[in-house]
DNA sequence: CTGTTAGCGCATTCAA
DNA sequence: TTGAATGCGCTAACAG
């Protein structure tokens, strides 16, 4: 292993290896070593010296230093994926696509979990901006509260001012990039389809009444409902959580008011199967008695019995999306827009 | 904003301010700046001071650079996690332990998806090598690859002669800390209780020959199921991806070759949804021809019906588990069991 | 208790 | 093309 047979290559390992020792066991300067195993833009080394270097560097398994190639370079290759609940289905789906547009970009990604929390969103700015990550994606769902999105944003600000780049998933609202599924057409798309499956009598699990993932989606359906000519009173309009919980226990106010509808659309798919689960237990027929619509698609959708109906939102794609939007600074926030398209399933027959 | 009123605060936002930056305003030295914000272990600073200088770091929006204070301190805060599919339920349940445990650890987690690849995971312990990552977790079961092992096993040890810690979440054959699930006990009782149940005529859905995870699973339901009197064939052991579609497909081919058992057992909960799937599209009553069982107690198992007979594993404590295992350098590799709990659903009525 | 100073490992300037 | 020297921002000896 050790070339000059001292086994001193052993020792250094326990220290540490560092590029001088790649250059000294080359024979080459600190310099020529760096330009070697990095490819530096402007400078080339001689293809021998470079071979020795590699080499060299193999022998010693030389591990470069990202955090001291930070400091030299001013730059990380860090994104920082901020979630509000990394085991929900759909932002685990959006952190696989960060994760693998990250990857080709050569980019490492730091994820933080916020468990709905805003407090911990921003803490997480702050620790990405410590990082001095060269990225933050922001995933999920603004909330219709001025002072929390103007820190937010004042957080953001100051790390864009510090050279860091942001997007965002959700809505606009923040002055940085964002990808916004159009949660408003998607809800009046499917509020068209269900109205032409002949559904009048309808309830909405609407989520937290700040949320405005949950609002626009809520006022898509709702609004599209009463150009069809079906008014949804706000009586049937449940507030909840954003979550599987949250859809289970709407729907049991339904179920213990006796105002279970014909059709629940719940504003999105792990409310919606919450839902579904509490009419079962309830005992009552899913479809027969109550059909259900939801929100996403999310992937463990597919084994759900009945098919749940709802919007399909490309999420994995979403995140693949997200991640050059984050990555290339721009003069202006950009916006990409994604539709979803209605899937109708067995949640939802004919009536 | 600016003490001096010169506008030199904003102008040095955009550079980026330094410790020194606030040493100055502060009118302190480099030393008791870092002290005063740090506090340092040792050493203390005049309570005053200590204030002017936390007053002054919050007036220039000072964000202490984490990657050198990696480089002075020789450490970094951050955990490295390498998964195989961040989208699957079982990890992304596991990454919600981690993440939380991290946390209240005070580190970043690196996030790395391998997508069920070797390589890349070999290639993820060496990026998180270049970062110098405290800890890896590597999370997911290993394969009876003798020489994939290896390789991973020397990254590894590579890593920890650097002073890197590591854990793992399967099994301990790397020669590190491991949480492992006891597959074996648990596949055992789950047959147990089946056979209990009046069940005789069981495939199962087996994964990829070569995954550990599996064939413990696997091995253990058998074995228990003969003990009970019951062979189960070879011809009834079904290989198969470790996945949904895996599952899927699976039990397509059972079906096809009309082989449909009484009992279906998938040693993983999202194959066994994924082959209740392929029952019903098959126009199977489930449970009524046949019946489901599968390993794990993902979350989203919660609202698939008939609902699943599994064996419970706490998958967000375990990834919890594993944090502080990672964390704390140990003499010897410890290990930590943690045993399942059959949980009997209606997948798997009494016959 | 505070300040001065020497690196941490690397990229990059400037000279050669 | 190569090498010597500087500095990135910070912590931790060390000295006062």
């Amino acid at each position: 292993m050790s070339a000059d047979g001292t086994g001193r290559t052993v020792a250094r390992a326990r220290t540490g290896v560092t590029l001088s020792d790649v250059a000294r066991e080359a024979g080459v300067s600190l310099a020529t070593a760096s330009r070697a195993i990095n490819g530096s833009i402007d400078r080339t080394v001689r293809a021998d010296l470079k071979e020795r270097v590699l080499a060299a560097a193999a022998r010693l398994h030389y591990s470069p230093d990202a955090n001291a190639q930070a400091m030299a370079r001013g730059r990380t290759a860090t994104i920082g994926l901020i979630v509000h609940d990394i085991a929900d289905p759909y932002f685990s789906s959006i952190a696989a696509g960060v994760t693998g547009a990250a990857d080709e970009a050569g980019c490492a990604v730091t994820l933080a979990n916020t468990h709905h929390d805003p407090r911990r969103e921003l803490e997480f700015v702050q620790t990405l901006q410590n990082q001095r990550a060269r990225a933050i994606i922001l995933a999920g769902g603004r909330r219709d509260d001025a002072e929390g999105n103007e820190q937010l944003r004042a957080a953001l600000e100051n790390y864009q001012e510090r050279g860091g780049t942001v997007a965002m998933i959700g809505q606009p609202i923040l002055g940085v990039s964002t990808v916004r599924p159009d949660n408003r057409g998607g809800g009046g798309a499917l509020a068209d389809a269900l109205h032409e499956l002949g559904y009048r009598d309808v309830a909405i699990l609407a989520g937290p009444p700040g949320h405005l993932t949950a609002r626009e989606r809520a006022t898509g359906f709702r609004d599209a409902m009463a150009v069809s000519g079906t008014e949804i009173l706000p009586d049937a309009v449940v507030p909840s959580e954003f979550t599987r919980d949250g859809g289970y226990a709407a729907m049991r106010t339904l179920i213990d008011a006796r105002r279970v509808p014909e059709l629940v659309f719940a504003v999105n798919d792990v409310m919606a199967v919450g839902a579904m689960s509490a009419a079962r237990d309830a005992g009552l027929d899913v479809p027969g008695q109550v059909a259900f619509a939801g929100f996403d698609d999310i992937a463990t959708l597919r084994d759900v019995a009945p098919a749940l109906t709802t919007v399909r939102l490309p999420l994995e794609e979403i995140g693949r999306l997200a991640t050059p939007l984050a990555l290339e600074p721009a003069a202006e926030p950009r916006e990409i827009t994604v539709t979803g398209d209605v899937v109708v399933r067995e949640s939802t027959p004919r009536r």
